[in-house]
DNA sequence: TATTATTCTGAACATTGTTCAGTTGATTGC
DNA sequence: GCAATCAACTGAACAATGTTCAGAATAATA
């Protein structure tokens, strides 16, 4: 059993956001309690709410490390593409590629949640604004014309899009046996949507 | 105390979707309990196990019947308009209308259930399938030069991406302020993309 | 009316989130 | 080095969860 002052707090924290995306990662969020958080990390229950006010917390700031994680993957994709439109693509296929892989912990992000009352922590919406930065810059070089509203929407409609089709795909509701693969239908969302960006102005 | 054969099983099934029902729209999926439905419907909780073998199965037909019911309101929106492409806008403000009306029961749709191991039941892969039957007899009127194959791929890259829209839009995440915006950002999204269609030919 | 078949109940079990009185180990003051 | 203080940590307790199933209640049948 672990003994006083072996970790610090900021130690606990983070054993504890380990134990916790381990157990995502590996069963699903559903299978995530808080007791066996605890005893993965070496504790009991009751230590565990010393570190986090309810396991929403716990969960919202799992699901922040895996934006931070999917937001710098995507920076790494689009970092060297011949021209900005093969940047969109290379980033889109990053996202797919991450949800594919850690599909658990990646649909965690949007399973969890949708509790109105409670509202989400500054770290994890910079997060998001962040992802969404990183797509209104491509955008931006796609189409320099535009304004910044317009650039604005378009990201959000472009990526709310992409992970859209990421969400149905994963959870069967793509009906997509019809369709060759998931990388086709978002190509498609893709290259349609960037063709109208530039067909209209 | 409701006693024996005061219902059918089939009235019983319908109570207890209607009980469902009413609690994932009043509370929340998560709030959705076993002893809550059978309550609601004057039984106990192990007359509730005769009726479904799962509490996952009693949701997952409760999400079918909100598909249904997305599916007709769809269909009425798509139903009058002068041109196809209108028709694809008016669908779209439906899906977000009945979204914003329901946001409790829309959103059980895909907070429920990525267990993988548990395949969705028939009659609810069906109503998918006819929404994305809707969606490409739109796309067939817009540009009906395409193949099937294309048309398919775009219905659900288009689809999925309104839906996407809003699942982030109503859990806070696409970094917008106001729900007259989610309007906005779903026009430019299908403005957009079937500007694309049009232009990618 | 007696027997059989079904419906329905509700107690039981394991597991969940969450709390908190009490223990145990470290720190401080002397 | 010892006593007093303080914070970390435990684990028992509570209400609520999904799920099961022996038995009570009632209908159907003979």
């Amino acid at each position: 059993m672990a003994r006083r002052n072996d970790h610090s707090r900021e130690e606990l924290r983070q054993m504890a956001l380990d134990a916790a995306q381990f157990i995502i990662e590996a069963q699903g969020l559903t299978a995530l309690s808080a007791r066996k958080v605890a005893s993965r990390m070496g504790y009991t229950v009751g230590t565990l709410y010393r570190l986090f006010e309810h396991l929403d917390d716990l969960i919202v700031q799992v699901n922040a490390r895996t934006l931070a994680e999917l937001n710098a993957t995507l920076e790494r994709a689009a970092a060297d593409c011949p021209d900005a439109e093969r940047c969109v693509h290379a980033a889109t296929h990053a996202y797919i590629d991450f949800a594919s892989r850690h599909t658990r912990r990646w649909s965690a992000l949007y399973e969890h949640g949708i509790e109105a009352d409670i509202q989400l922590p500054r770290h994890f919406t910079e997060q998001i604004a962040s992802m969404y930065d990183q797509v209104e810059a491509l955008l931006q070089s796609v189409t320099p014309q535009r304004s910044a509203e317009d650039i604005a929407r378009a990201a959000r409609a472009l990526w709310g899009g992409v992970q859209g089709i990421c969400v149905l795909a994963l959870s069967d509701k793509l009906d997509i046996d019809r369709i060759e693969t998931l990388s086709e239908v978002a190509d498609s969302l893709v290259g349609t949507y960037l063709a109208g960006l530039g067909a209209r102005h």
